[in-house]
RNA sequence: CGGGGAGUGGCGCAGUGGUAGCGCACCUGCUUUGGGGGCAGGCGGUCGGGGGUUCAAAUCCCCCCUCCCCGACCA
């Protein structure tokens, strides 16, 4: 029996073919109003374990989670100039409540740096106090004009973590820590992306930022994703919040503060990075189902030992899922590549007589036939080396696809299939050429690699693409 | 918001003025199960919405809405 043919191409069409896996590997759909969306259990199952190893990492870094009203009186947005200049076009406003105008209109939160100012400004009292370090997880809204699922959707999940510190180094180290230790270390350990790290352009920071910070990273089709950012806010919402404490000096001072955020984007990330023509492909340390157990056909005792199996691996703590249902084998096992498990282990009557089982790999189109006793040991090593082999194909269509570049002619040629490595001008000439040519300044970095502590730094490299 | 495409059953599509169809999916039964199996029988649609032309509109005209692609804005 032929193959048919499951998604579109990705080199047929990437746009289509991601759609196409995140309808048939059910992770979300469209919701009734423009821009929202419905995530289903499976595609919740994965951004439930993204939030998780966030969450511990953040904790690990010292904030606390909180949580924040989702309505911010619109007089708060207006008292930052740039901020509000900058959320103005995509905020959702709510003029009426119970039947009535409002007096003041509220808009629904589309970040939390003003609302949740306001309450620092009550609990800062003294340098004791400092660090502040809070989180939350939760909803925000922007109104988008051309939303995509995961990527760009008027209404969103994230997290988004809020500091205070006593002076600007603190500040800056922090937003740097979360940079590299919670952000960067979670999407190369568990979602197995490689990520550029480095400083926003003046241009691309965020609104009310002295400094913005990013994890970039290089999508299927060259192009480029912000999978995450952190921000050096100054003093700046301090100042206009009153947000201050008193130092050892007796001295009354301004906070120092960052903000830092992931949100649902990585799930689309995470599509575009490792998928392939037959659906999802999951990093191990990311999969809700690291290895499903598929009957084959329930004879010869088949049915018994899956179930035996599959316990025995929960047991050993693998995320396992038994699959026995009466349906033809060719459509589970279609169903279970779709749906990205990083290994799928088949058990048929011919397996239970030999002694043996068939294990297929997801990250590439092999099977192996191992011993039934070998795999409480077997299956361990062969996760481990799905969670590399993906990093390293991703890691490799990175480096093969960003090229040293000197002009802007040349940056723009190279854009088309990646990434362009060239020198900053510190200008911003540069950056007005390129983007009138659809291709932007993802990030800055030191000619060493390593994130520059500002975007005013000499000798800098960008790192130019055109991005999502 | 500018340019281009498209809205017909859950999904994909055909249907240029005359009884709304096909494939897949779904349900029932039997048979199957080692890569989306086979046979038989079924359920399911105010043709995106509103207005107009006509004896008659999925089809022609007007307005609106939505979705997709490419741009400008963004996590």
């Amino acid at each position: 029996m032929a193959k048919a043919r499951v998604l579109t191409p990705k080199s047929e069409s990437f746009p289509d073919w991601y759609q196409d896996v995140i309808a048939k590997a059910e992770l979300a759909e469209n919701g009734p109003a423009r821009g929202t969306m419905v995530i289903r259990p499976y595609g919740w199952a994965i951004w439930e374990r993204m939030q998780a190893e966030v969450d511990r990492r953040i904790k690990d870094a010292g904030a606390q989670n909180a949580y924040f009203p989702l309505f911010i009186p619109e007089s708060y947005l207006h008292k930052e100039a740039e901020h509000v200049e900058g959320f103005s076009p995509e905020l959702a406003v709510v003029t009426h409540g119970g039947g009535k105008e409002l007096e003041e209109p509220l808009v629904v939160r589309p970040t939390s740096e003003t609302v949740i100012n306001a309450y620092f400004s009550k609990w800062l009292q003294s340098y004791r106090d400092l660090p502040l370090l809070i989180n939350q997880w939760a909803n925000v809204v922007r109104w988008e004009l051309r939303p995509r699922l995961f990527l760009r959707t008027t209404e969103f999940l994230w997290q988004e973590g809020h500091t205070c510190h006593a002076s600007e180094a603190d500040a800056r180290d922090y937003a740097l820590r979360i940079l590299s230790e919670v952000y960067e270390q979670f999407m190369v350990d568990v979602l197995a992306i490689p990520v550029l790290t480095g400083a926003k352009t003046e241009n691309e920071r965020f609104a009310g930022a002295d400094q913005t910070w990013t994890c970039e990273a290089m999508m299927g089709d060259g192009k480029a994703l912000q999978m995450g950012t952190s921000h050096l806010l100054g003093q700046n919402f301090a100042k206009v919040f009153d947000t201050q404490f008193l130092t050892e000096a007796g001295e009354r001072e301004y906070a120092w503060q960052t903000s830092w955020g992931v949100s649902t984007r990585m799930v689309g990330g995470l599509i575009m990075v490792h998928g392939d023509d037959a659906g999802l492909r999951l990093p191990p340390a990311l999969a809700p189902v690291q290895v499903v157990v598929v009957v084959v056909r329930d004879e010869g005792g088949a049915g018994e030992k899956a179930e035996a199996l599959a316990k025995q691996l929960k047991a050993a703590e693998i995320r396992t899922e038994l699959d026995a249902r009466d349906t033809p084998f060719g459509r589970r096992a279609v169903e279970w590549e779709l749906k990205g498990v990083p290994v799928r282990i088949e058990l048929g009557p011919r397996d239970i007589a030999s002694g043996n089982a068939i294990v297929v790999r997801r990250d590439r189109a092999e099977k192996e036939t191992t011993p039934l006793d070998g795999l409480p040991v077997r299956l361990p090593e062969v996760l481990d080396e799905i969670q590399q082999s993906l990093m390293q194909q991703a890691k490799d269509r990175q480096e093969h696809r960003t090229a040293d570049v000197a002009t802007v002619g040349e940056a723009v040629g190279a854009a088309r299939t990646g990434f362009a490595r060239m020198p900053w001008d510190g200008a911003g000439e540069l950056e007005d050429k390129l983007n009138q040519e659809g291709v932007s300044v993802r990030c800055l970095r030191r000619t060493d690699g390593s994130v520059p502590l500002s975007s005013d730094e000499d000798d800098l490299v960008a790192v130019v693409a055109r991005a999502y």
